[in-house]
RNA sequence: GGGCCCAUAGCUUAGGUUGGCUGGAGCACCCGGCUGAUAACCGGGAGGUCGUCGGUUCAAAUCCGACUGGGCCCA
């Protein structure tokens, strides 16, 4: 019977999941799983849009593998998933500049040139091109997501949606234009946020210069103020110059008589050798003063060239006083706005000079720098010229140097919700939940207004429209678009760029005709509106409600200041409410020397290809069994080590019990049991209390103390259950025994099934299927259709407890036999224990006594009170202490009698060596011989008959002369002592 | 310059909220053992100033402060 035995060993990771893929496939498991229960209570979730056009990278996995754990416990529990809806960001830079690289474009004049409708048009098309490549990768790592009815951002109706908040939030005021400070693109000709410029700090070169201000001289000695910047280019849009009230100042005279006026804190710094300080005096008496600007371009105008005072000066670096270009700097245009000065800009929209300075017109803002200090140095004004290497901000996107520049955007006022925002916050579970009050909560308190529009052409077009007299008319929906627009709206709609620019509308106020701001939108706004416009909400009856926040999201700490933060903008502003109600943050993914990952350097991780050669469970284990929290080093050798020790051996595991059901032709696995034996209650206790771990780990929504649970679960099945079972496994002489064992081994394993389905869903179907019997037939039979569990034995902490301490005597046993030096195929008469056995371990009797002699390899185990240690002396006995008390104590020599038959054990596992050797299955019926003298024979010859049922010998003959050698015949030598033996395997008999 | 997080053996880490006996474990290394699922397992060895300094305490990896280094974010 035994022969039917087919597969051996275990079948890799890799073809586990082909074989549970080819299932799912077949029976459409995520079709009708994915959703969850149609009738069952909401859990609310929504899959953050990954840029459409850009390849997944190792980051996206770690936030996927959160995300889909999380989902599946949900769907167990019978929560229907609202919205299981995969997302694309669709719009936005990103694309925008694909487009422009493929077909040579440089700035907006050549984007226009060559058709903004036919470059909406090519952005739209590349959008989804690398859609496939994420639909696959989500496939490989069992991330279930509907990705037939994706929401894409640049669809009509989320437009619409769109359009509906901006105009919710444009009628309570919160979306208002103003003229602003923004950093500013040259190349892509555009304001960018500040999450953007975050992205692309590098370290750079610059000239560091101070330049003479001369005061108007109304008498006397000719004095300059000194003025340090390190954007020379600025200066042609000097209005003003800043000093600081309190701030002391000197007058220091230099060998030519002139003076110069510094901060006497920047004296040392200037003047190291010493300095003849003529006078002292402070910023308030400076005020007023006026000065001969180092460019006159912009012409005189009231108010201009004279010094102001404001506290934004500091005396930390340069000189004590600051060059105001009102047009450069939020504070230079909040001085400029306060003293009415105006403000010249005279950069063009691509960066370069205008006409408006002829000395450097046409030339871009980095590159007059060079141009204006010469001209400066020839005039005499340049005081000092150096460089400095600092950080400065580039385009994320195309690596331009960004400006700063005063500009009209449409702001959402998110500083004046900023209550609002702190307070929603505070209700967020955050993991890692220091993110709640610090890095997130912090940048909270500070928030600025969000500069909305962006000069571009792929995006959310910004749906206002302004009149003559100035008044601006929000459109909320298409409906009303259609109302107020002339011409009649094209049938179908599709609300980008070139379509809605083309229409004029009677204005809300006046009824004069009104034509489009011609902005898009931030793509982060379109992103933080999916909660509700993956439902066209408010236009489609949704499962959408305005007042339930998400329950769950997760991302990679990017996000931040990204997605997390426009979701909860969007949510306060529109709903008063908190956007999610828990957080799951991952850290940055490194590689394997802690050095970020990155494609130029050649260090990425290509996760297709990872997930290929590993397996999706794997890579989820290595990730779960990481502290995701933190920056994370991540190789695939490493993944494939830490699976391994868990996945791999659970598999082993698995096959192990199938090919001895399979020999025991046992059926399925049964219902929940109730074994008597010791083993069995502890396995199955062990078995609950590691559902309930994972249980309360993704309550958490923190799955990391659960993978640790399954880890030990994993690791106590099969170092301790598994090993002490074996002989209860093909044992014949208690057959009741044995289907408890195979009923208890095949309920645990099925169990565990349940309770790790959502960390490692290929693995967990896998055993579902082999363990259940269900042959991968249906759908309905997958193990994600099956509920979560809420128990899966009665947990018995005190038979844990007792097992624990009995597997410490195995250790303290082990070390004995050591150092007694006998190995433990030689039986030892007995192992004694001092003292009593612990409240735990007691009440486990003769069963716990009969492990440990198993175990260990002892005819018994006797317990003797402390105090007889006396009665163990050292030449006979080798015996364990502990801080001066005796624990336990082995003879030293066995008997004779067990001498010998660990003689017999060491010839026994070398012919079940040999059977391996020569391609034997378990199962397969030998003949044996075997010549062997002195001890050996002594051994053997009186347990022919035993040793002949272990190796499954049909015949066992003890032969007198030696054996003739051949390929049938091997010898072997041990101790000083050898033998001899030929196995063959026995003729086929008939099966009874 | 500001905020948050991290630091335990060559590497990966448990423990830290609740201070307490010799700080556990895995990988890798050396010696030995076991093995009819296993890249498994077991014993022994070597390897730790628990980042540094200071404080609280009878007692600190653990609590407090400063510093150093790393990471992320902001300016």
């Amino acid at each position: 019977m035994a022969s039917e035995a087919e597969e051996v060993g275990a079948p890799s990771a890799v073809a586990v999941q082909e074989r549970v893929l080819a299932y799912w496939q077949r029976t459409d498991v995520p079709g009708r799983t994915l959703a969850g229960p149609a009738d069952g209570p909401v859990f609310r979730f929504t899959e953050g849009p990954p840029t459409a056009n850009g390849p997944p990278h190792v980051g996206h996995l770690v936030a996927r593998v959160l995300k889909d754990v999380q989902l599946r416990y949900r769907r167990m529990q019978g929560f229907r998933i609202v919205s299981s809806m995969a997302g694309w960001d669709c719009h936005g830079l990103a694309v925008e500049l694909e487009i422009e690289k493929r077909h040579g474009l440089r700035s907006h004049h050549d984007i226009e040139a060559f058709g903004v409708e036919r470059f909406c048009d090519a952005c739209r098309e590349d959008t989804l091109r690398v859609a496939s490549v994420w639909r696959t990768m989500s496939r490989r790592l069992g991330y279930w997501l509907d990705y037939d009815r994706a929401y894409r951002t640049m669809d009509p109706p989320y437009i619409e949606s769109v359009w509906w908040s901006l105009k919710t939030l444009f009628d309570c005021g919160l979306l208002e234009k103003d003229h602003y400070v923004l950093p500013y693109c040259p190349r892509c000709e555009t304001s960018l946020s500040s999450h953007e410029v975050a992205q692309g700090y590098h370290e750079t070169t610059d000239p560091s210069v101070t330049v003479r201000f001369p005061l108007d001289p109304a008498s006397g000695t000719p004095r300059d103020l000194l003025v340090w910047t390190t954007t020379p280019w600025t200066l042609p849009a000097n209005l003003l110059v800043a000093a600081r009230a309190e701030t002391e100042y000197a007058v220091v005279r230099e060998a030519d008589g002139r003076e110069v006026v510094l901060a006497s804190a920047a004296v040392p710094r200037y003047f190291p050798a010493g300095a003849d300080v003529v006078a002292r005096l402070a910023g308030r008496e400076l005020a007023g003063r006026a000065y001969r600007p180092p460019f006159d371009t912009p012409g005189p105008a009231p108010g201009r060239y004279r010094v102001v005072l404001d506290d934004f000066v500091t005396v930390a670096e340069g000189t004590g006083f600051v060059h105001v270009a009102p047009s450069f700097g939020p504070d230079d245009l909040r001085i400029g706005a306060r003293e009415r000065v105006g403000v010249f800009d005279p950069l063009d929209s691509r960066g370069h000079f205008t006409d408006g300075v002829p000395l450097v017109a046409g030339k871009a803002f980095k590159a007059a720098d060079a141009v204006l200090v010469r001209e400066l140095e020839s005039r005499g004004l340049l005081y000092r010229s150096e460089s400095l290497r600092h950080v400065y901000p580039f385009c994320w996107r195309c690596d331009s140097a960004l400006l700063y520049r005063a500009m009209d955007s449409w702001f959402v006022r998110t500083s004046r919700v900023t209550e609002g925002l702190v307070r929603h916050n505070r209700s967020v579970a955050w993991v890692p939940s220091s993110y709640r009050d610090g890095r997130f909560g912090n940048f909270l308190t500070e928030a600025k207004d969000w500069a909305l529009s962006r000069n571009r052409y792929w995006g959310t077009p910004l749906p206002i429209w302004i009149c003559a007299a100035g008044h601006a008319t929000c459109v909320g929906s298409f409906a009303e678009l259609a109302e107020r627009a002339t011409p009649p709206l094209p049938d179908p709609l599709d609300p980008h760029r070139v379509t809605v620019d083309r229409l004029t509308l009677r204005c809300g106020t006046c009824g004069l005709e009104a034509r489009r701001e011609p902005y898009t939108i931030d793509a982060w706004y379109d992103a933080g509106a999916a909660p509700f416009a993956q439902y066209h909400y408010p236009f489609d009856p949704g499962p959408f409600d305005p007042a339930a926040p998400l329950d769950y999201i997760a991302e990679g700490l990017d996000q931040t200041r990204g997605w997390f933060y426009t979701l909860l903008v969007l949510a306060v502003t529109l709903f008063d409410r908190p956007a999610y109600r828990s957080c799951v943050t991952s850290g940055l993914v490194l590689d394997e020397s802690g050095r970020k990952m990155s494609k130029s350097r050649g260090n990425a991780l290509e996760p297709l290809a990872m997930l290929e050669r590993l397996g999706g469970d794997a890579s989820r284990w290595g990730f779960l069994a990481l502290d995701f929290t933190e920056p994370m080093r991540v190789s695939e050798t490493g993944i494939e080590k830490v699976a391994g020790r868990t996945l791999g051996t659970l598999r082993h595991a698995v096959a192990f019990h199938l090919e001895n059901a399979r020999a025991d032709g046992l059926g399925p696995a049964p219902d929940r049991p109730s074994p008597p034996a010791l083993l069995d209650r502890w396995l199955l206790s062990r078995l609950e209390g590691t559902r309930a771990a994972i249980e309360r780990s993704l309550e958490s929504f923190d799955p990391r103390d659960g993978a640790t649970a399954v880890r030990a679960f994993v690791d106590d099945l099969s170092t301790w259950y598994l090993r002490r079972s074996r002989a209860r496994f093909w044992g014949e002489t208690d057959p009741a025994d044995r289907r408890q064992a195979h009923a208890t081994l095949a309920y645990a394993l099925g169990g565990l099934a349940r309770a790790i389905a959502p960390l490692v869903p290929f693995t967990a179907e896998w055993i579902h299927q082999e363990v259940g019997g269900r042959e991968f037939a249906t759908a309905d039979g997958s193990v994600h259709a099956a509920p979560w569990p809420s128990e899966l034995a009665r947990r018995d902490v005190s038979v844990e407890r007792g097992m624990d301490e009995l597997r410490g005597l195995v250790e303290v046993g082990r070390e004995l036999r050591q150092r007694a030096g006998v190995k433990a195929r030689v039986p030892l008469l007995e192992l004694v224990v001092f003292g009593d056995p612990g409240p735990d371990l007691a009440p486990l009797g003769e069963e716990a006594t009969g492990l440990l002699a198993s175990e260990l390899n002892v005819r018994r185990v006797v317990r003797v009170p402390a105090a007889r240690r006396e009665q163990y002396p050292d030449p006979d006995w080798v015996v364990r202490e502990e801080h001066g008390v005796p624990v336990a104590a082995l003879p030293r020599r066995p008997t004779d009698e067990l001498l010998e038959e660990g003689l017999a054990r060491e010839v026994a596992r070398r012919l079940q060596q040999r059977r391996k050797e020569i391609g034997l299955r378990y199962g397969d019926r030998v003949r044996v011989a075997i010549h062997a003298d002195g001890p050996l024979r002594r051994a053997v010859a009186p347990r022919r008959e035993a040793l002949a049922r272990e190796l499954l010998a049909d015949a066992l003959d003890l032969v007198d002369g030696p054996l003739v050698p051949g390929p049938d015949v091997g010898t072997w030598t041990f101790e000083g002592l050898s033998f001899s033996a030929r196995v063959v395997r026995a003729p086929d008999r008939p099966r009874g």
